[in-house]
DNA sequence: CTAGAACTTGGAGTGCACTCCAGGTCAAAT
DNA sequence: ATTTGACCTGGAGTGCACTCCAAGTTCTAG
């Protein structure tokens, strides 16, 4: 999804401006994200201003997909906590993000289901608009 | 789902807290659906309580399907308007529809490729866990 | 050196989808 | 006749996840 992606391993810090533009989050988004904790301080400039290094890119993708998967803020807090907290939480890490996996496949599963549903009713209005089955021709 | 639904042809119209418990909505969102329109105003006893009927039901299940496939109540507010309108609209309705179900797809495609990366994740703090491949044993 | 764009902060405001509440009505049971 | 419980209404309040703002500072191009 990213050919930039490749480049990043060694590359000039970001701006705010440039990290929104990565990742699709304003650049408010990230100052609040900051805020709350999820993404653990940001290097600075001289003139304090917020720096983001490839690692930052990383975990703020990672976030990303959490949230796409539907975690809510405060579930990556805590998260976010356990990673800050070093190696020994590991264990703790894997067994959330092993309940997330399980929760989103059951999200997945009732969404196929709904969908099917709804092509249900799709083919009960084509069959409403179709004037007439018109089986018998020639 | 429901076995019970087999048997709601002509039966005894439901109150809200039947209602509730059948749908899963709790009585005060039912009635904000109907305040909001996603519900037309429904039967009422002598006593001005509200009796849905087995089609109440249906509409309301359908209004879960839309909800839990991710359409915001706006989006559902339209749909309950083009249907209010009757027949005439039933190619809007199915426009509608058929929208809604292709961005399901979109979003099932984006749940799964997220659940991809998150197995590998995963798959990246197992390894953390486990102390060392332990190849070449016996 | 300076103009203007981009950045900083704390805090207020927004939109969504409910959820709760107060004060009142109605039906059934004691 | 009265208590109890389910229901009614309009409207206020909640939690979430941002989003916007004002006032000030810093960066960059000319």
């Amino acid at each position: 999804m990213n050919s930039e992606d490749a480049l990043s391993q060694e590359e000039a810090p970001l701006t705010i401006a440039q990290m929104a533009e990565r990742t699709g989050l304003s650049a408010d988004t990230l100052r609040y994200y900051e805020k709350a904790g999820l993404i653990e301080p940001v290097g600075r400039s001289a003139g304090n201003q917020r720096r983001y290094a490839a690692t930052d890119l990383d975990w703020v993708e990672f976030l990303l997909r959490l949230r796409t998967t539907g975690m809510s803020i405060a579930d990556m807090q805590r998260f976010a906590r356990l990673r800050a907290d070093g190696k020994a939480t590991v264990a703790d890490r894997l067994a959330v993000l092993r309940e997330h996996r399980s929760g989103l496949d059951e999200r997945i599963r009732a969404l196929q289901q709904n969908a099917d549903a709804l092509d249900k009713k799709i083919d009960h209005y084509e069959r409403l608009l179709s004037p007439r089955p018109e089986t018998e021709r020639i």
